[in-house]
DNA sequence: ACAAAAGTGTTCCCGGTACACCCATGG
DNA sequence: CCATGGGTGTACCGGGAACACTTTTGT
């Protein structure tokens, strides 16, 4: 019996071996900002069923290794996806239906292909923010891809209900504090942060209530510099204290 | 090879066979006032080591079937330790240290004494809140037992840790809505619901103000009927109206 | 000059908080 | 009559939301 299709657990070996945990999976919503657009990371996924080869789309998602603890497992697949590092990322919640693997017939087809997925797999959520200038297109892996979030429509498995949850979620999280800063550049105006805001929340908000709010933060810092070579006004850059931002959540 | 030490995702056959995944667990964090006490739901656990047998106590918990989502583990448990349905239950996070099981001596005792952790354990934390006087103690289970919480002091594994994450969630939780309800009996006065949020806020609020908001939520309806047989001013009844809470909640 | 986005103040309402005294009942 | 907890009103403050016009710049 290959070593291969046998996993930790079911081993006499006293000796910790790293191996995958099948049961266990992360799934990530990466949102990123890049050309006026909200954009998620998701997977090209070519499958075939009823002799036709259809383009499904996925979530980036990993099964857990043995050694590694779930907020681990994201950060990796997050690595190895997008070649960043350091970025904002949380577990939202543990997804666990039955049926989340075989809801659709191109489930069945990408689990065949695949040859995995004959287990019952549960998979925890995570949610990151990225900005889109900081990724290098080499670093990402060919068959991942940016598509703009209003445009998605099905998903693998159960990943539609995961990205819909995050959303809900972010928007929750958004309310308390704006985290947006993860998906700006280091400099950005105040209507770059509101234009993020705004699609992400799904609506629009008052532009000066939005400006009052955001100046009164300690961590937005205005700069010095303004935007050149726009044709109207020109707009001050801020920048995020990272310090000032932490110090003020750990008050809380 | 016996079939009871292997797992579903170790077997070939097709048919779905109920089986338990020792990957991943769920702990419950059950809160239960009674005698003006806030509780919350342990199991004794008599434990040998270095020859002398300690107590030591431990989140109830267990292990999810092949057949359960984390939510149905986590009914059953509850069901299974006090005899109640229909309990109002959250999942708050997903536990993954690499050293959660395995952090003192009666740790590695617990293990040895019952012949598993050999594996790798994730386990998804979740709360609930219960009437203490709804629960008969004929069903619940013998090792089971409602201990003071202001008395806990450290718990097997990373139970202290989970109970502290669960009361940390049911705090913010709860001060955007008082999902106290489950925690009282049917008639309650606005005292008893004040007893309650303060032990787990863990300060005290002002009457007034604490009084005028409980009033002022649609689904806490006042009742014609009294307190009797008090040696003070007797204090008006109220009840939780779940259609009205339900729906308001969805309005949201 | 005009198009295009930047920038700016005031008012209203609501929810949270601080604060102190009289009322009903049983013993 | 007194001890015990039940019950009540007012004032202040800060954050959120609604609302419209002037300023700067490039073309």
């Amino acid at each position: 019996m290959p070593r291969s299709i046998l996993t930790v657990k079911c081993m006499k070996s006293s000796t910790p071996i790293t191996e995958t945990l099948r049961h266990i999976s992360v799934d990530g919503v990466v949102l990123g900002y890049g050309d006026g657009k909200l954009k998620v990371l998701l997977r090209r996924e070519s499958i075939e069923h009823d002799g036709k080869v259809t383009i499904e789309w996925k979530l980036p998602g990993h099964h857990i290794r043995s050694n590694e603890t779930v907020e681990e497992t994201a950060i990796r697949t997050l690595y190895e996806q997008t070649g960043m590092r350091n970025i904002f990322l949380k577990q939202f919640h543990v997804f666990s239906s039955l049926d989340r693997l075989h809801r659709r017939e191109f489930d069945f087809a990408w689990i065949r292909k695949h040859g995995v997925g004959e287990w019952r797999v549960i998979t925890v959520g995570f949610y990151a923010l990225v900005n889109l200038k900081n990724i290098s297109l080499a670093d990402m892996s060919p068959e991942a891809e940016w598509r703009e979030i209003s445009g998605i429509g099905e998903l693998i498995f159960d990943h539609r209900e995961i990205l819909d949850a995050a959303l809900e979620k972010i928007r929750h999280d958004l309310y308390l504090e704006p985290v947006l800063f993860e998906l700006l550049p280091d400099k950005f105006t105040l209507t770059d942060l509101q234009n993020i805001y705004e699609l992400i929340m799904g609506r629009s908000v008052d532009k000066r209530n939005f400006r009052r709010k955001a100046i009164s933060k300690a961590y937005i810092v205005p700069l010095a510099e303004r935007q050149t070579g726009v044709a109207h006004r020109a707009a001050g850059y801020y920048m995020f204290n990272r310090k000032i931002f932490d110090k003020e959540m750990q008050e809380d």
